[in-house]
RNA sequence: GCCUUGGUAGUGUAGCUGGUUAUCAUGAAGCCCUGUCGAGGCUUCGACUCGGGUUCGAAUCCCGGCCAGGGCGCCA
């Protein structure tokens, strides 16, 4: 027996007065007494059947969900269903099966995240949501080809690895045949991309699982898939251009928008302007430097501020907007939320009185705006810049200018390579410790961390950090200083990343590369900012699998194998 | 670790200024129906996250736990 001559989104007028079989899920069954018309339903499509008693003996009951198969004559439909690819047609039943039954479903399209987890498969039934799922793998065939078209090999790096003591917390996995030791789930391919440019490879690709133990967020998974690369003799420049070039070539095949050429901001200059090193170009609403202006008003919260930055916006907003808007400074540690009203030039409320007409004539006058509300933030300049651009981005949202049809990317370049970790009161690098100080700042990097840029950049689209690139440190040297200064004397260096520093002492050419975030990119050329709805088996909140139940305890016999102490009594 | 929002039939919800037979939809079970395609009609079934408190009386108010979502920290 064989179980289909077609799917069920194959068969058209052409197919009329054919005998063939399908197979698939009864999707509904819409009963008339002696007659009955069935949706089956597949991947591909549904189909029309229909059942008469008369001609077709069913020995069992049918309910929604059976898995059936049925042979039948194709039949041209009299008033043809619109809303269905094979709508012309319907297949009238012979022969039905039932291949397998099914209970009732325990959830349906308005269910719970955590339902639709835990029943993971029959979400994915919903046409809507498996689409997602084969619209993710065009998107990898499509960056593959894009790869291989420019001298691209996909290499397949370990995914048992040796634990770093850098950067997020490693899974970590036991070794059984070497007690006590441990391997670590990779949190990228970096180092093994490196080493294969030293092997050789020149233009190494993979489209990479990367595994870090942190806590989760909308856009943020236990495991998530990279599209990582890297190139042998480049600059930056040419890198970028690269992966500005597959980026374009993936919105114009997915969305049929041909984008602008990414614009280019500094580090400095995005936080500047937007107050975010991600910043959202969809709208202007840029952050005003109000801090010359501002510095003798005479008011003591501007006075006693290290800078003052602005944002001027033309709405005039509810005194209960404003509260809900100072609450979302504060979490980024700004104090308060200053704020003038203008309307018509004239300024009104919260901190006007503060204000003689000399400087309200230079805030209008760098604002740009005679209707509104400006508001202000006093703070020392990170703060101060942050809590901005984080209003800067509420305010977009409320104001309905994030619109998710548009794709703007930009790079932001030339990011510190070193920030101070105050807690534990040391340097730490900004992205990873591989990456190359500019020029300049090679000789006396030690003296000036904080002055310090790197060759390093980062591609964000729409506010959404999408990937991270560097040039790379191949000089062993170099590398050793980087460590050290990092906190790895070169004993504790050897020991760690030995392996690497050694590679590079036998002859590296310079090379750089990118990790590209493939369920971001996915996900925003979907229109969401959740990648869970693009991995197939996503984890919840708590890093678990309400499906399969993981992670999950081990037996007892496991923790004696692995010489790992158990913490319960199984 | 911290902040915040929520938890009512299988699923999604109303009620939540204290007293209801706890609303509606969907679903499930059964019946009717030979042209539906969001089928229709009738009948039935099914729920207040857990613990404590206030009260004559708690789904409703208070406290705590558990669970889930969003965020901060964390995450190149």
């Amino acid at each position: 027996m064989y179980y289909r001559t077609h799917n069920c989104s194959e068969l058209r007028l052409d197919n009329v007065g054919q005998n063939v079989v399908l197979s698939g899920w009864i999707d509904k069954i819409r009963t008339h007494g002696q007659i009955s018309f069935i949706d089956l339903r597949d991947r591909f499509g549904k189909t029309q059947l229909v059942l008469n008693l008369d001609d077709c003996d069913v020995s069992d009951d049918l309910k929604k969900e059976y898995v059936i198969r049925v042979e039948g004559i194709v039949a041209k439909k009299e008033v043809a269903n619109e809303n269905l690819e094979t709508g012309e047609i319907e297949v009238k039943v012979s022969q039905l099966k039932i291949i397998n039954k099914a209970l009732a479903l325990p959830i349906d399209e308005n269910a719970s995240d955590e339902m639709r987890l835990k029943y993971r498969y029959i979400d994915l039934r919903k046409k809507e949501n498996m689409d997602k799922i084969v619209f993710r793998y065009n998107v990898i065939k499509h960056v593959r080809e894009y790869f291989d078209k420019n001298g691209f090999i996909e290499i397949e790096t370990p995914m048992l690895v040796k634990p770093t003591p850098e950067g997020a917390r490693d899974y970590v996995v036991p070794s059984r045949v070497n007690p006590g030791k441990f391997y670590a789930l990779p949190q990228s391919p970096q180092l093994y991309k490196q080493i294969s440019m030293i092997a050789g490879a020149d233009r190494y690709f993979q489209v990479a699982r990367c595994l870090r133990d942190e806590d989760l967020r909308a856009d943020r998974q236990p495991e998530h898939t990279q599209f990582d690369f890297e190139m042998s003799f480049v600059n930056s420049d040419e890198i970028r251009e690269f992966a500005e070039g597959l980026m374009k070539s993936v919105v114009l095949k997915f969305k049929g928008i041909k984008v602008d050429d990414f614009k280019t901001f500094s580090y400095e200059e995005a936080m500047e302007r937007y107050g975010c090193d991600k910043p959202d170009l969809r709208f202007d609403l840029e952050l005003i430097n109000f801090s010359e202006i501002l510095k003798n008003t005479g008011f003591g919260v501007f006075d006693d501020a290290q800078t003052i930055y602005g944002l001027a916006v033309e709405k005039d907003f509810s005194r209960k907007e404003i509260d809900a808007l100072t609450e979302v400074v504060k979490i980024y540690k700004a104090k308060g939320l200053a704020y003038v009203k203008v309307s018509d030039g004239n300024f009104d409320g919260g901190v006007s009185k503060f204000l003689n007409e000399d400087i309200k004539n230079k805030i209008i006058e760098k604002s740009k705006i005679k209707n509104g509300t400006i508001f202000f933030v006093a703070d020392k300049k990170k703060v101060a810049r942050t809590s901005m651009g984080e209003l800067r981005n509420k305010i977009g949202l409320d104001l309905g200018l994030k619109d998710p049809d548009k794709f703007k990317f930009c790079w932001v370049k030339d990011f510190p390579l070193f920030s101070y970790n105050d807690e534990e009161e040391k340097w730490e690098p900004e992205h990873h410790m591989f990456s190359m100080p500019k020029e300049e700042f090679v000789e006396d990097f030690e003296k000036r961390p904080g002055e310090v840029l790197g060759d390093l950049w980062d591609l964000v689209l729409n506010g959404t950090e999408l990937a991270s690139g560097s040039i790379r440190i191949t000089s062993p040297d170099l590398q050793k200083r980087i460590m050290k200064f990092v906190g790895f004397p070169e004993d504790e260096a050897m020991e760690k990343f030995g392996f690497l520093l050694n590679a590079y002492n036998y002859g590296a050419p310079v090379h750089g590369g990118m990790g590209l975030g493939a369920d971001r990119i996915i996900a925003l050329l979907l229109g969401t900012n959740d990648i869970r709805e693009v991995i197939a088996y996503p984890k919840n909140k708590n890093a678990q699998c309400p499906m399969d139940g993981s992670p999950a305890n081990i037996y007892k016999k496991q923790y004696e194998e692995l010489f790992i102490k158990s913490t319960n009594n199984e």
